[in-house]
DNA sequence: ATGCTTGCAAACGGTTTGCAGCAGT
DNA sequence: ACTGCTGCAAACCGTTTGCAAGCAT
């Protein structure tokens, strides 16, 4: 379910292996989008009943602080999360009418990072989370604007 | 303290002007920064002291609708409010270490939006405020991680 | 006079925290 | 055995809402 080398990572690394950890770890890790405290909490529910939803944040955070997660904060107040074994940051679009997430193209996200640099010595060094129209919802809007 | 056009425009839209709207009006208005709801709140107090913070929230989101403001995210949970007389959307950089926020080159923007429109087919049509640190704060890192 | 707007207070929803007991090392 | 993690429940904080009274029109 888990790398066997994450798994001695994270031993060799001092931190305790519970098994509510490694449910929570193994829901983020496998999920294709990025989840919900809540959601993540429904996943690891049938495997274990009585984790709560308190543990869920806990882990979560803790898989931040030593980098395998990422927050990211969605169009409503919720905080998303999403497994990030490397370093790399990479960013969404998320469409403010049917909530559909999109990866930015590296390349995109690469020349607003130099952008801002060059002209605000600003280092981008979080998650990006841009809200918009995807392309369906922007038609949607067009369509409903000429009737 | 208003504008005496805003004040007809208002009046001509048929919206009702009771004091407590023209104070916050003239709070967001005046403001060099984006305000949370609490700030705008304290900013009337002196003026009206019974006004409620229930009431700030909902003249803010009526101001919205009528697109006088423009509600922002800012780096912890609370909503930024800035006033918005124009159509014209202007995106900031948020110091996730200092809070300072900057005003985004609007040809940076600019660039952003059309690369997200033809690789993704994605329109931007919100607000952007961008974490990461500004050129103050990264310095600092830079230092504290050499030592 | 009408009906939108206000103040008050209570609810709300996501997240955090205090604490006693449990479990990984 | 020690220490830190978990479950439970309650607190927290920004924001929203129901309601009766008030006020702009």
């Amino acid at each position: 379910m888990i790398p066997a080398e994450l798994m001695t990572w994270l031993r060799q690394h001092g931190q305790r292996l519970t098994p509510q950890r490694l449910y929570i770890l193994a829901a983020v890790h496998h999920a294709v989008e990025c989840l919900t405290a809540e959601e993540i909490h429904a996943l690891v529910q049938p495997s274990m009943p009585t984790v709560d939803i308190a543990t869920v944040y806990r882990t979560l955070n803790w898989l931040h602080q030593i980098g395998l997660v990422a927050p990211i904060e969605g169009i409503d107040g919720r905080m998303r999360y999403e497994y990030h074994g490397d370093g790399a940051l990479h960013h969404h679009l998320v469409c403010r009418q049917c909530g559909t997430m999109l990866r930015i193209d590296p390349e995109v996200s690469a020349e607003l990072a130099t952008a801002l640099v060059r002209q605000h010595a600003f280092h981008l060094d979080h998650h990006l989370a841009l809200p918009g129209r995807c392309e369906a919802c922007a038609g949607q809007n067009d369509e409903a604007e000429r009737s």
